[in-house]
DNA sequence: CCGCATCCATGACTAAAGTCAAAACCGACG
DNA sequence: CGTCGGTTTTGACTTTAGTCATGGATGCGG
């Protein structure tokens, strides 16, 4: 029991590193949770009790307009921590987070992680380091959605995606129409879009395999400001 | 000199409390900066160097395209503190600052800044909330720009402006072409924003005064996701 | 192997917001 | 008081993206 969450914290990034007694303290406040494909974890407004790392999985992170569309923040992969926001505030979470695969997760209860801290300064400098990656993610994301049209937002993504594949031959890793709320657009619009580098050229579509052609002409739309 | 540095560190609100000795430490690595209005403090891309306060005046980060359309991000006054990113990361700058009135400023380097943090625990809390807090209105920013029209960020705006005002006649802190860019829009789409919310009965403006006749509206329409 | 459900693509249409150009407004200053 | 520079407003138009409706593909369960 305390032996798999041992296990489980030496997956998170965020606790690379950490000596032994910090990393038993952890696992003493740890929570080990299982949720399916689907599961919310919880809702934008709710009082955010915990803070959370995915341990195997994949979750979303986003809010919801009243009309039904959707802003995904973020899709946190095995690894990541998130939910932080609440923890230093004790206020309600910001945005909602909902299981995509069957996940397994870490939480930690707001109180206890801040004690933690507070007696571990290496371990909030990592903390704050996150924040900022963070930070910095968020602040690219607004003027992506200020100041860029959708297809430019799209070869953004994809240029994104293949950094993080190393090889031009793209496997899309949401369905699309998750893709879609995380550019802050719908289903049928990025299918024009991807249509649109199609034709221009610079990329090939086969299902959810992208090909790309021409990684400078992707990156040169990418720049274009509006 | 030193004294000079001490009042202004009283200023900021994220050094409230601190114990006289965190602020003399403060003190003897902070760098008192003054701008005029107008001038860059710096500019995205560039190596993020300095953690900076706003001791009196007020600055606006923001993120430009290369067609000219920017997007503000925030817009800081006396006793706030900005461009914590860079601190933790060494990186660049994500965006862009400047004076928009005279300012007077307190810069700390960073790694000096964060040998203070790995020193005091409370402090680096603070920062973590500072950090956590911006995150949360990071996250509000987007979910506006995705999932709301132009009128109803406005109702958002006005507000805000009422709350922190406490009153329904309210003065635009800034110019209208600041508004827009804080919005995400352009000035022309402001205007006929604010014009489409003046017809509908909800405020009157007069130039730089707008009175809200009726803010529950407002809010109803500031709700109103897409 | 069939049928259902989900996802995705496409077309026709509407609505929102940006562009461009010009006029009105406003404050500072001589 | 008049003019200059900037900001704001207005109008006509274009472009972008969202809406609604439909049909095709794909994959899974029975």
């Amino acid at each position: 029991m305390e032996k798999d969450k041992l296990s489980a914290l030496a997956v998170i990034k965020l606790f690379e590193g950490l000596p032994k007694a910090q990393l038993t303290s952890l696992a003493d406040i740890a929570l080990l949770k299982r949720a399916k494909a689907g599961d919310t974890l919880f809702e934008a407004g709710q009082p955010g009790t915990h803070f959370y790392a995915v341990v195997s999985g994949k979750v979303r992170v986003y809010r919801a307009a009243p009309s039904g569309k959707e802003q995904i923040l973020h899709v946190f992969g095995a690894g990541e921590a998130f939910a932080e926001v609440p923890v230093f505030e004790g206020k309600t979470y910001p945005a909602s987070a909902q299981a995509l695969e069957d996940s397994l997760m870490l939480s930690f209860p707001r109180k206890e992680f801040v004690e933690v801290l507070r007696r571990d300064p290496e371990l909030a400098l990592g903390v704050m380091a996150l924040l900022s990656a963070r930070l910095r993610a968020f602040v690219g994301q607004i003027a992506q959605l200020s100041l860029k049209e959708v297809p430019e937002r799209l070869a953004g993504y994809l240029l994104l995606l293949r950094a993080s594949q190393n090889r031009d031959d793209l496997t899309l890793d949401l369905p699309k129409g998750q893709i879609a709320s995380y550019l802050g657009t719908i289903p049928e619009t990025l299918s024009r879009a991807l249509k649109k580098l199609t034709d221009q050229g610079l990329i090939e579509i086969s299902g959810n395999r992208v090909a790309v052609l021409d990684p400078e002409g992707l990156a040169k739309l990418a720049e274009a400001g509006r």
